[in-house]
DNA sequence: TTTCTGACGCGGATTATCCGCGCATTCGGA
DNA sequence: TCCGAATGCGCGGATAATCCGCGTCAGAAA
């Protein structure tokens, strides 16, 4: 992992969809060279995937939340079955389990607010055991969204 | 956008490095009628992109925290002046105004503490005339990173 | 019914990727 | 110092994927 991998990645997190031709250009390397570094980085799971990243107003899911959880306990067992849920539930874009007054952090994405009151009662149904209180964020504005990571240093 | 659009594009967004071959076989279409609905998808704006996700542990930016921000004022210049320089920040990967108690929501990638400290210190130093307060909520578990969104219905 | 539109499959032309080869450089022991 | 082993490179042919024009067909409108 050099500064020639780490500017391949810079270019590829901003774009994966070039030809290995137009980065080989970009830092002066030949196309197969280009190539076999990329396929060692998928090889070794710095690139963990490439995806579409697709417009959630065209898909008819525009509207963003973030919900802070506050759970009832924190013992393994119910942390684990909880997570499995999230993971499943196709409404949450990421999640994470935070230090602080709250316990997890999703990220929602919804059609509007009618769907997130659903999404809300579903997990305030199934997980009534786990999850005590929620508190949502809605978005009125994505300034930034991406999974972008810097490179360099 | 019928629902062999929304096929494609559940399937791109979970992963895109695949030959057209391969989706048409899945929905059972021929390959040109893939590549040309991928195309427009493209076009029209529905796909924005195609990235390489890259690990965080692998770039040395394992380190994820969500921070939450109170600013002093909500004057349209002021909030436009911010909003830039939260998009110009690497370490930002989203960024979100939201309702509530707290404005903006920030999703911040970084190597360690010491550096999350820095991007801190120059946020409020740069910032000092918008930034009021800020609240540290950081990860100590991924338990799903994603932008995918879910394309039924 | 006829016409128009849009999406389809087919298949050849073009591009891109995959991969083996030989060469140059680097890095550790003898 | 000298000499293998390992690593990364460029080249170029084989393979695979994409691009694109053509003719066809089904559904909507005249």
């Amino acid at each position: 992992m050099d500064q020639t991998d780490r500017t391949i990645l810079s270019m590829l997190q901003k774009n994966a969809d070039v030809p290995g031709k137009v980065v080989a250009d970009a830092i002066g390397l030949s196309v197969s060279a280009v190539e076999r570094r990329i396929s060692k980085l998928k090889q070794d799971g710095t690139i963990e995937k490439i995806v579409a990243v697709v417009s959630g107003k065209a898909v008819g899911r525009g509207l963003t939340i973030l919900v802070e959880l506050e759970i009832q306990n924190e013992h393994r067992h119910t942390l684990d079955q909880f997570q499995r849920w999230l993971d499943r539930a196709s409404e949450v874009q990421s999640c994470w389990y935070v230090t602080g007054d709250v316990d997890f952090v999703l990220l929602v994405a919804v059609r509007d607010l009618d769907e997130y009151n659903q999404f809300i009662e579903r997990m305030m149904n199934d997980q009534q055991a786990i999850v005590r209180k929620y508190k949502s964020l809605i978005a009125l504005k994505t300034v930034k969204r991406s999974l972008e990571l810097p490179t360099d240093r």
